[in-house]
DNA sequence: CCCCATACCTTGATCTTCTAGGTACATACC
DNA sequence: GGTATGTACCTAGAAGATCAAGGTATGGGG
């Protein structure tokens, strides 16, 4: 069973693998699958759609190149106001996921 | 600023909160804003739609009643099944938190 | 020659949440 | 009597994101 992304969690998690430099698409995905242990599995009909929304809003910016097997790939790096809102939403997820955490595990 | 809540956490919170014994709509909220220093903002169009979806999936069931001060409350109590759901989403959002936390705090 | 993995892209459906209203009543206050 | 506030429930429509399910193209291995 496929566990859905929630809403809102991408964009913070597509960010923080680009504070660590460039990188296209598809190495984002599996980047982050693999990180995670496949605990999330990024659809790619989410991914591109968040890229293209990011891109619009100046978090981040793309260039195409080369990848080391030959093909097309559009390179993904993050802007000066991209860190910024990875900031805010570094911010926003600690204080949700604690608001959570004392629902579920009251002290 | 307004935090929204992330998508399929509400029932999750409400779920929860039921565990502790039945509570109608409006405290339902009042104590999920209370228990988490108001970092949460339950708004009722929210709530409310999301009581119908989860007492026709069969997680809750509701009773009409009469609160302290007279006025009708519709009162909800975890069912069965409510409970195996609860097990299950606490199992998810363990899962899932562990795995962002794992992206955005490596070790 | 065929298959698989890489790599990108798009459309439409689905689901939730939120906005912004609304009703009703009880109490307190002037 | 009139008004304001807090309780308590309800709803329609908008907005937004994710997902399912397709599609294109190419390079390497067998």
């Amino acid at each position: 069973m496929p566990t859905p992304l929630l809403q809102g969690t991408l964009d913070l998690l597509v960010l923080k693998t680009l504070s660590w430099g460039p990188r296209h698409g598809y190495a984002i995905a599996r980047w982050l699958e693999e990180t995670t242990g496949d605990a999330l599995q990024i659809e790619e009909g989410s991914l591109y759609p968040a890229l293209y929304r990011m891109e619009r809003k100046g978090w981040i910016e793309a260039d195409w190149g080369k990848s080391d097997l030959g093909k097309r790939i559009r390179i993904y790096s993050l802007t000066y106001e991209g860190r910024a809102q990875l900031r805010a939403e570094l911010a926003q997820w600690k204080r949700f996921s604690a608001a959570v955490a004392s629902v579920v595990a009251p002290a």
